[in-house]
RNA sequence: GCGGGUGUGGCGGAAUUGGUAGACGCGCUGGACUCAAAAUCCAGUUCUGGUGACAGAGUGUCGGUUCGAGUCCGACCACCCGCACCA
């Protein structure tokens, strides 16, 4: 037979322009089926599709493709996450502009996901910079306005003098702008919040119903919301250069029960009173711009020294006439958590410990381990946070931590000088961007009538397009006629709010638009009724916190607007781990892209060369692909050479999903070979097999039979791996069932065996069948090789015969003390005794035992025999 | 420091949840086909000893439970990730 391969580039735009006439990929509502929505992280549209993108969607793929097959009915969207900083950065250096860079990209982008085979419903398809979909966030944002959800307030912002914008924090490097490298300033401006922590112990408890995500991620979130219980107590002042109106000073603690251990109060640099202070005291402001200029990044940290300035006030102790605390300012103490001050108590927090030894304030263990001796125990340099009883403490003397806390509370409460209150890390979620390519703030500022939310039937307020980039700052700001409106209100000329939302309000809702993406509501309930939640989402871990607590507060707020009636939008979550690739560096050190590199595998020695000096490399550590290092790949490249079933499997082979995956030629060149033996096995099978809807046979031959059973229980490991997104094992069933197809065919050639042909028949469908999911180009193609007209993308899953998953004979091992002497094959049901004697008789066993008495045999049915000698 | 996770051949990884450790793939070794190469096919591939049948060792380390441990328990070691002066 001629050398025949599968084209695959070529029929793959075949198969897909085929789904595409079907039409098969678009969904409707249909509540006689069960639903199934399936949903990757949309991609943000930065120009052209990368690895990690591929191996995302491809998962995603697989489990709508074979949903579809089990009969559900599937939605499978995509969009684009259009908005953000990259575009405007692009118009600044190239002079385009944002809309139509990003439209470009979005184009570009799409064609490269076609080309992957995603069974998409383009249908769907929605940007967020698209006019309709931002819109209705507008209109969705004055939902929220009119709950109560949004408001305005002064806060701190990271600001980039040259840029003129604000920044993030993690755009803050070193303290410099990341873009301008100018050092950051810190500035109050008015900015608009989503009141996300009215939801703070809602999003925190039912994160113990997700059990389809991640523990990781779960404990992750529950970290970020870091919800505290404890009490807020007034400490009343004195002393000299105490301001009129502060004759008390407000403390949180999580550890009451430690009153009694109290030796200082101290508060943040940023504390109000410490700025009062500061006005009459050199030495206090001094040492207050000292803790300013202090970074903030966990190596600043990790160094400093815990630091205090006493200002000579007083805090009176609640509980001990006379006892006077010595009141600090201290660099240790962050204001914007709790009061912003504390009392500290260093036998039990250590900081307060470190603190305390500094500056040789009393340490007075108040709750001791047991067995420890309350009048020996000392605490050194390790401060004691463990449970125990209550000692040197007055009336607490002998309780437990828990009815200290208790007694301290209720004691405070009744003197009116302390309330019990629960405290979150989670801060509201300022969404205002000093930007141009974002959704606009539906506001407008009236000097008379304040913020006043647009109308809605004046929505949407859209960008303009006359926008200049050339100098910095924030275009719409400097628009010449944009920002006059006139106030809904009282009909004066007004001002139109020019920042802009934060992306991430975009992509915390899409889900939900997916439903009905055309609807001229935000969210058509109807269809949210039927779709949501996503039944399995499937992205990156980076995403763990913001994005995902973002959502699932949207969810929330968006029910509470009438918009949806559930709280959690995605039932099961899924991170994919990244893509990899070896480094590679030349002879100065410089990094060389990984698609320069010629490798030579030769005598054993991977060696790395050139492709066009020819100059041997030095072959660097795998590490994730990134532009700086040099080492991605373009997955375009790859699925116009190989095609995108090859690339699809390759990124499905051999790592679990959940972990890293190392992109290799090797690997990618493996999973071409399989594609073109598939093709190769299902070509030669079609031909001399029986034909297609052959009668069953009444009876098998032992070799027809033998590959039956491979073939239903390749479709059985196939179906649950898929089912629990393991899908380098499926793989590995379908590589392991090829093998045995092949051998089978070889066998098929000498015997006249009709059963046999049936057999054979039989596991050239299923397999066909099998791999569509995973390479549903191929599949159609050997589906068609095998006489069909329709498509496989429309077939129901296979069904597998439950009787051919069990074996009638099996062989288990025979064990002498633990350890493996042979093997018996006996029926299934054979009887205890039988297989004991069996046992017995193994020339393995009779040599183990070597002659000892058998003191006991234990026999697991099925599974295992031990012989104890 | 706190929290989460992972340790299995040369490599990526399997192992029906306590029952034949190393499926499947990559790589490598030898062979067939070929003038040659590519492609393809066949055989082998945990380590040690042995021509061999076979024997011994073996899932990060040490110990325990069990007829039997990669899997369960205890103590440790290493690496990765997240958070971090949160009172």
């Amino acid at each position: 037979m001629a050398v025949d391969r599968y084209n695959a580039p070529e029929r793959e735009k075949h198969w897909r322009k085929a789904w595409d006439d079907a039409e098969i990929f678009r969904t409707e509502e249909d509540t006689s089926r069960p639903k199934y929505y399936v949903l990757e992280m949309f991609p943000y549209p930065s120009g052209r599709i990368h690895a990690g993108h591929v191996r995302n969607y491809t998962m995603g793929d697989v489990v709508a493709r074979y949903k579809r097959a089990k009969g559900f009915n599937v939605l499978h969207p995509m969009g684009w996450d259009a908005f953000g900083m990259p575009a405007e950065n692009a118009a600044m250096e190239r002079k385009v502009h944002p809309k139509g860079w990003t439209y470009e990209n979005i184009a570009a982008m799409r064609s490269q996901l076609q080309a992957i085979g995603l069974s998409l419903d383009w249908s769907r398809e929605v940007a967020t910079c698209d006019v309709e979909y931002y819109h209705q966030q507008q209109s969705l944002f004055l939902d929220f306005f009119n709950k109560g959800l949004v408001y305005r307030k002064k806060s701190k912002v990271n600001w980039d003098p040259v840029d003129q914008t604000v920044l993030a924090n993690e755009q803050v490097i070193d303290g410099c702008g990341w873009r301008s490298g100018a050092p950051v300033e810190q500035r109050e401006l008015s900015q608009w919040f989503l009141k996300i922590t009215a939801y703070a112990d809602d999003l925190l408890a039912a994160l113990d119903t997700l059990d389809g995500w991640p523990e990781k991620v779960r404990v992750m979130q529950r970290n970020w919301i870091g919800k505290s219980e404890g009490l807020l107590m007034q400490f009343a002042l004195e002393g000299k250069g105490l301001p009129a109106k502060q004759k008390t000073l407000e403390v949180f603690t999580t550890r009451p029960d430690t009153i009694f251990g109290a030796s200082f109060c101290a508060i943040s640099p940023g504390h109000p009173l410490a700025a009062t202070l500061a006005k009459k005291d050199k030495a206090l402001k001094e040492f207050i711009a000292e803790c300013q200029r202090m970074g903030t990044s966990e190596e600043d940290i990790e160094r400093a020294e815990k630091k205090g300035f006493d200002t000579g006030l007083t805090a009176a102790h609640p509980f001990e006439e006379g006892v006077k605390l010595p009141v600090y300012v201290a660099n240790f103490i962050l204001m914007d958590y709790g009061t912003g001050a504390i009392f500290g108590c260093p036998a039990h927090d250590q900081r307060d410990l470190d603190f305390a030894r500094k500056y040789e304030l009393s340490v007075t263990p108040v709750v001791i381990p047991e067995g420890e001796n309350p009048k020996k125990f000392d605490v050194g340099d390790v401060a004691y946070i463990g449970p125990g009883l209550l000692a040197n403490s007055s009336f607490l003397d002998g309780m437990t931590v828990e009815a200290a806390k208790d007694e301290i509370a209720g004691r405070l409460e009744a003197r009116g000088e302390g309330e019990r209150k629960i405290n979150y890390r989670l801060r509201d979620w300022g969404i205002s961007r000093q930007r141009y390519w974002g959704c606009p703030i539906p506001i407008i500022h009236c000097k008379k009538c304040g913020a006043v939310p647009v109308p809605k039937e004046n929505l949407p307020v859209e960008l303009p397009e006359d926008v200049t980039f050339d100098v910095p700052g924030n275009p719409l700001d400097r628009h010449p006629t944009w920002k006059d409106a006139v106030c809904p209100i009282c009909g004066m000329p007004s001002q139109r709010e020019t920042d802009t939302m934060d992306t991430f309000v975009d992509s915390s809702w899409y889900f939900a638009r997916f439903c009905a993406p055309r609807d001229n509501k935000p969210v058509n309930r109807k269809a949210v009724d039927y779709w949501l939640p996503v039944d399995q989402y499937i992205g990156g871990i980076e995403h763990a916190i913001l994005h995902l607590l973002y959502s699932r507060f949207f969810m929330r707020a968006l029910t509470d607007t009438g918009h949806a009636a559930i709280k959690e939008p995605f039932a099961r979550l899924f991170t994919q781990g990244m893509v990899n690739h070896e480094t590679y560096k030349d002879a100065s050190g410089a990094w060389v892209p990984a698609d320069e590199v010629r490798i030579d595998g030769e005598s054993g020695q991977r060696r790395a060369f050139h492709v066009s000096t020819g100059t041997e490399l030095q072959i660097g550590p795998v590490e994730k692909m990134s532009k700086s290092k040099k080492n991605t790949i373009d997955p375009d490249a790859i699925i116009a050479h190989y095609g995108a079933d090859t690339t699809r499997w390759f990124m499905l082979s051999d790592s679990p999903p959940e972990r890293d995956v190392v992109w290799s030629d090797e690997g990618v060149q493996g999973a071409w070979r399989f594609a073109q033996r598939l093709w190769r096995i299902v070509a030669e099978a079609s031909e001399n097999c029986a034909k297609k809807g052959a009668k069953q046979p009444d009876a098998f031959s032992p070799a027809a039979e033998e590959l039956r059973r491979a073939t239903h229980r390749m479709a059985d490991a196939v179906s649950k791996n898929i089912e629990n997104l393991r899908f380098n094992t499926a793989v590995a069933a379908i590589y392991g069932f090829a093998n045995k197809f092949e051998a089978a065919l070889q066998g098929q050639k000498t015997a006249k065996d009709a059963s046999l042909n049936w057999a054979v028949r039989e596991a050239a469908e299923l397999v066909s069948q099998c791999i569509a999911p995973f390479m549903p180009h191929l599949a159609e193609e050997c589906w068609a090789r095998l006489g069909y007209n329709s498509l496989v993308a429309k077939q129901p899953w296979p069904g597998v015969e439950e009787a051919l998953l069990v074996d009638d004979t099996i062989t288990i091992a025979v064990q002498v003390n633990g350890k493996r002497r042979d093997e018996l094959t006996v029926q299934r049901d054979a009887a205890q005794a039988d297989i004991e004697a069996a046992a017995l008789e193994l020339d393995g066993v009779k040599r183990a035992i070597e002659g000892r008495a058998v003191k006991k045999i234990i026999v697991v049915p099925q599974r295992i025999v031990n012989v104890v000698a």
